[in-house]
DNA sequence: CAAATGTGGAGTCATTATCTCCACATTTGT
DNA sequence: ACAAATGTGGAGATAATGACTCCACATTTG
């Protein structure tokens, strides 16, 4: 019962980008820097977001990643989607295997109900609500990146 | 996002004993065969659970395990606790690892408000509420299993 | 064309979950 | 007393997967 190293990196690249200003773009160094992040890996995690939708990249000179929406219309369960596919509390709970109990499992429902409420929490949760409280956050300035070089003339 | 065999393990044995008629007790081979848990690793699962004061065991002819309390009173956080220990869903929520973020993260307090969620759900849920619907399963029946020499007599 | 970016994917390393084994302690029936 | 049947303890092997690395390549811009 334990999230993704590749989970939380995700999460966190996506609220870094979400502090960016209006057309900036964050790179890949600095995103990794910035939060503590193997940079070799992160590469691939955002690669991940990239092909899930969720982000755009720019290559060549002044490039980098920024988010495809708003961050209150990108969601937990969307990243995690992304980065873990379909939540499976229990192995025995894949659709496409079933346990040797068949019917008569009681323990299905919970297990059931439990990923519901972790999804639904997760689809409730968006980048906005994740945002570090201002006050209190040395992140709550948006930070300075490098700008689109299309976007921003 | 995922919850261990041992675990899994850990409740099918626990509802398994919740099943037996009062005073009888189940061996591990039997617990292990009917469940089809590999009968070396259900012992040391066991071992965690006599150990935890859930399960109480008899040694010698006509031994085994049976509850200590009412499947009542017996919950799956209970169990998740013996087996796993505390619950941790992000590595960076353990109370001597401080994250580099400290007061500004925002992210922890949803991985709080996660993890409250499931302790709350697991807490709520006993072993009477995992026990298969009688109609349906093929182990409604109290299953026979040998009673204890002394609780018997 | 050169420099700076991201991309792709194979492959390595580390950690942990899962499982095995065996000598031993305890109990009971004979 | 002893043999058989149980669980116990812990070391340790194996398998699975999570975490991470590397490098050649594609794309863009000055």
């Amino acid at each position: 019962m334990q999230l993704s190293k590749g989970f939380d990196y995700a999460v966190r690249s996506m609220v870094h980008l979400a502090m960016l200003p209006k057309g900036y773009a964050a790179e890949l160094k600095t995103i990794a820097e910035a939060q503590h992040i193997p940079v070799s890996y992160l590469a691939k995690v955002m690669r991940n977001l990239v092909r899930g939708g969720l982000v755009t990249s720019t290559l060549g000179r002044d490039g980098g990643y920024s988010l495809r929406r708003s961050p209150a219309d990108i969601t937990l369960l969307q990243i995690y989607g992304i980065i873990e596919g379909e939540m499976r509390l229990m192995e025995c709970m894949d659709n496409d295997k079933n346990c040797f109990l068949f019917e008569g499992c009681g323990q299905a429902r919970v297990w059931r109900r439990l990923r519901e409420t972790v999804e639904s929490i997760f689809s409730e949760t968006t980048l906005l609500d994740l945002l570090p409280s201002p006050a209190k956050s040395k992140l709550a300035k948006p930070m300075k990146e490098k700008k689109y070089a299309r976007a921003g003339a």
